[in-house]
DNA sequence: GAGTGGTCTAGACCACCTT
DNA sequence: AGGTGGTCTAGACCACTCA
């Protein structure tokens, strides 16, 4: 990755806006990011600079980067350096685009690449999650997807082979929704999403090159057809600081609620 | 809070499976709460204890802690100890069903505490949120929300004092979604929500009774009537490991979706 | 090869929770 | 009053990234 410039350090005194030294050093910091001095994409002084400068020890600086990491406000490229993070982008999980467009629609760049894309016998935790027999045709695709260069989510993908014959040979770099319409004429009826708040794995990590213990955000998905039959599971392992989840419900009558209609455009 | 019964500390080495020593110990002490232990709710060895037992030092021994915290399996309660987490709470935001609803019927225990509440004039932050001007009447109520006797979210609710007068001489200990029916005959027609992983801020972590710096999950959201107008207007800020978020979607036409009609019960 | 973060050690003091 | 976690210091070595 390349390295974004860094801004020059000159400090004048951290106030003492708390008296925790990590937490006004993290008041300091987060400060300076408002203000437009260390603007979003930019790579922040390195710890050892922010040690000799503020006169803390580099564990007490190190507390007020991981503080403002699990804000969401910075975060780190392994062993390459801290970096101040940009917008978080919206994401409607009741709404059919794909990554590639909802994070164009805001003005950012989105990127895929594929790590991995195999045909193998589906296990039983696979088979279980694709309804069909342990030991069928199943595809495993593995993608990175980033957002302005910045790797920001891992995605496992799975499908049946038998219903998707040929799958692999199509460009995967885009949406696979869209591969599906088009190509097998499967379309998706209902999806159940699952999301939890936890770290990111050390597989999961090592991918989007940041450190085991960078918070993440957990994102399952299971697509129906019309037919109820499953067309894909996914497993998606997003940094926690990326996205800012809205879902938009509209309840009809008692007990019984329905999603507004999103108008296109 | 009472202090529940700290399982007796006898280990076996702590097998290598990680080459890092603080990963290594997480190894261990999560194949010691899988294995029953550790149960839920009963609390861990203390760091000093483990310290001496395993021959590490303090702060490695916290690494392995805070990273089984970012995990979800083991929370703290400040200054106490530190607890194995049960279960997440299922929780579909689509559903009209309330906290103390959706957390019973999962054979949890679920309470509220109501921290304040006033009425006092509109900031211009609230205004804009209700839809009422600067200055009108609104109500401001804090509450605090427990599972299995452990607190989990700290809750701020806003509303618009002149459409529900009287509203503090009610019960709010409850579901305030019924009260709003039975008293006021108000109907939540839709809801916008949000979501995003972040870290408990101060105020909320003290409430809380955890450390500043515990990872959290901010979750907004915005109820209006059939004639759109706002309703409520809701904070909530989760203690990040207690929560699986559900969301199930159909999809009827090209771009537009609704959610699938939930049956009672 | 220089610089970065990632990890670890061995201490210390304090605020607070618990009993 | 004793024990807990929360914070801080002053070092150290290593794996890795980047130029």
């Amino acid at each position: 990755m390349a390295r974004p410039p860094r801004t020059s350090l000159e400090l004048p005194a951290v106030e003492e806006s708390s008296a925790l030294p990590y937490l006004a050093i993290r008041d300091y910091l987060a400060a300076r990011i408002d203000s437009g001095e260390f603007p979003a994409g930019s790579r922040m002084p390195s710890e050892r600079q922010l040690h000799e400068a503020l006169g803390r020890n580099r564990g007490t600086i190190r507390d007020a980067l991981l503080q403002l990491e699990g804000e969401g406000r910075i975060y780190r490229h392994s062993r390459s350096g801290w970096y101040v993070a940009g917008r978080r982008v919206r994401y409607d999980p009741t709404r059919a685009e794909g990554f590639m467009t909802y994070v164009a629609e805001q003005g950012r760049v989105p990127a895929t690449q594929m790590l991995s894309a195999e045909k193998v016998p589906a296990s039983a935790w696979v088979a279980e999650r694709l309804g069909i027999r342990i030991g069928a045709p199943s595809y495993f695709i593995r993608r990175l997807r980033s957002i302005d260069a910045r790797p920001v989510l891992v995605e496992h993908l799975y499908a049946n082979a038998t219903r998707l014959p040929g799958l692999l040979k199509h460009s995967l770099d885009v949406s696979l929704t869209e591969v599906l319409r088009r190509e097998y004429d499967v379309t998706v009826a209902r999806m159940q999403i699952n999301m939890s708040p936890s770290l990111l794995s050390d597989v999961q990590a090592q991918a989007l090159r940041v450190a085991p213990g960078t918070p993440g955000l957990y994102l399952t998905r299971r697509s129906f057809d019309a037919d109820e039959r499953v067309v894909e599971y996914n497993q998606e392992y997003w940094c926690h600081d990326v996205l800012d989840i809205h879902v938009n419900v509209t309840f009809t009558a008692e007990g019984t609620s329905k999603r507004k209609p999103a108008l296109r455009g």
